[in-house]
DNA sequence: TAAAAACTGTGATTATTATCACGACTTACT
DNA sequence: AGTAAGTCGTGATAATAATCACAGTTTTTA
């Protein structure tokens, strides 16, 4: 797969003709990162757009003492690194291969180019974090008036439309995050989580088995959680 | 104060020229709202871009039980609506004006002729966007590690820089809403709330007289709580 | 493939904060 | 001005979930 093909799948991109995608593909450059590497650092300034071809990434923010909040875990043709594009400030997040990954990446000026060339990628790159924003309040309600089993199975959710496949109304997601990242979507605790997992086998509305869950029935799945 | 005054205000028309904003601001409706009254409404379509010329409003979700989250809350020269404008979505939230307030109205088309004409309005928009991103960031990332106290004191900061008047490094925060409503914002109950504000004011970081808050030497209260 | 490292399950204990209850105080209303 | 409605302060109690501890499992890596 090329980068011409790469790009269409990214929604901001999908209005463009193929001759303007060579275009802007012309000026991407590709990068790899291992698994755990850092990709962009909080405080530091930003430097470029992220598209991701392959693989996956953690958003976090990190406390003083070391404790982590995931904002988001993102995998093919999701980007990032707009943000601090945009208003100029230092990053916000941390941003960190959670697997072996490919991206795309463009520069500052690069990018900024291609808002003032192609007016309908600024239009859709707003959709894009008109979108983000929602989610945000979305799980700011949760954190605010959920129990943890609640944001657990809302955490679920989350992973299943980033990284889940379905087939008959059930949602498989391999290669389930640890725990403890877990307990970081969600805002809890590790041990939480384990014992909230039981609790929801034991309600026979998930299954797993070492890094596989499924969940059953994700249509009202989703409705019991949100 | 005419309209073309008001629109200058706003950051995102900030940059256009006095005859742009002419044109703009003829397109534009005022609307009046009473205390109290709900100005857009949870699932319902967005129809309108909202700018407040006087007066506040706030920005909540609400749970089936009826208990409320308060997102934000928005004075003079701030801006909404556009999320639903952008992405077709329905309304993520309600608005509720919090005292009598003035808005002007821009119809959903009038406002995407804005963003299609203006490329620097959809580009100051995205600034805007990734602003307030942020900001739920950290709010993400408090309502996940911190406990009340901290809570607390992050949106008597959001309240200040919101509301407030800074006067030799302490900022006054008159009309101090009601505790449940801060509440509402922080996360936690009205009663933890009331304890809270007890305690800073018995660690003299702040004082209160009926509906007037002082915060002492806000740059050192923002630096403990944030 | 064996050893080391990392992750998971689960009981016991503790800490935090929500909830309940209620009297005192403010504010709004007529 | 007097009454009602709404808000605030604060003690007592309960519930939720964090933390600690540790053995068992899985995954990684050399």
């Amino acid at each position: 797969m090329n980068k011409v093909d790469h790009l269409r799948d990214v929604p901001i991109f999908s209005d463009l003709s193929d001759a303007d995608l060579t275009k802007i593909s012309s000026k991407m450059v590709p990068r790899q990162y291992n698994k755990g590497q850092m990709i962009l650092l909080e405080e530091s300034h930003g430097e470029s757009f992220f598209i991701i071809t392959s693989g996956a990434v953690k958003v976090t923010r990190l406390s003083d003492d070391g404790r982590e909040v995931i904002l988001a875990i993102l995998g093919e043709s999701d980007f990032f690194g707009e943000m601090s594009l945009l208003d100029g400030a230092g990053r916000s997040a941390n941003i960190v291969a959670n697997e072996p990954a490919v991206m795309l990446t463009l520069s500052r000026s690069d990018f900024i180019d291609c808002l003032e060339s192609y007016p309908k990628i600024a239009i859709s790159l707003l959709e894009e974090l008109a979108i983000r924003l929602r989610k945000s309040d979305q799980q700011i309600e949760s954190l605010s008036l959920s129990d943890s089993e609640q944001r657990i199975g809302i955490t679920l959710i989350r992973l299943a439309e980033e990284l889940g496949t379905i087939k008959h109304g059930n949602v498989y997601i391999k290669n389930l995050p640890y725990q403890q990242d877990i307990a970081n979507m969600a805002g809890t605790s590790r041990e939480t989580v384990s014992r909230t997992l039981k609790l929801l086998e034991d309600k026979s509305l998930i299954m797993k088995e070492n890094k596989v869950l499924t969940i059953f029935n994700f249509d009202s799945f989703r409705i019991t959680f949100s």
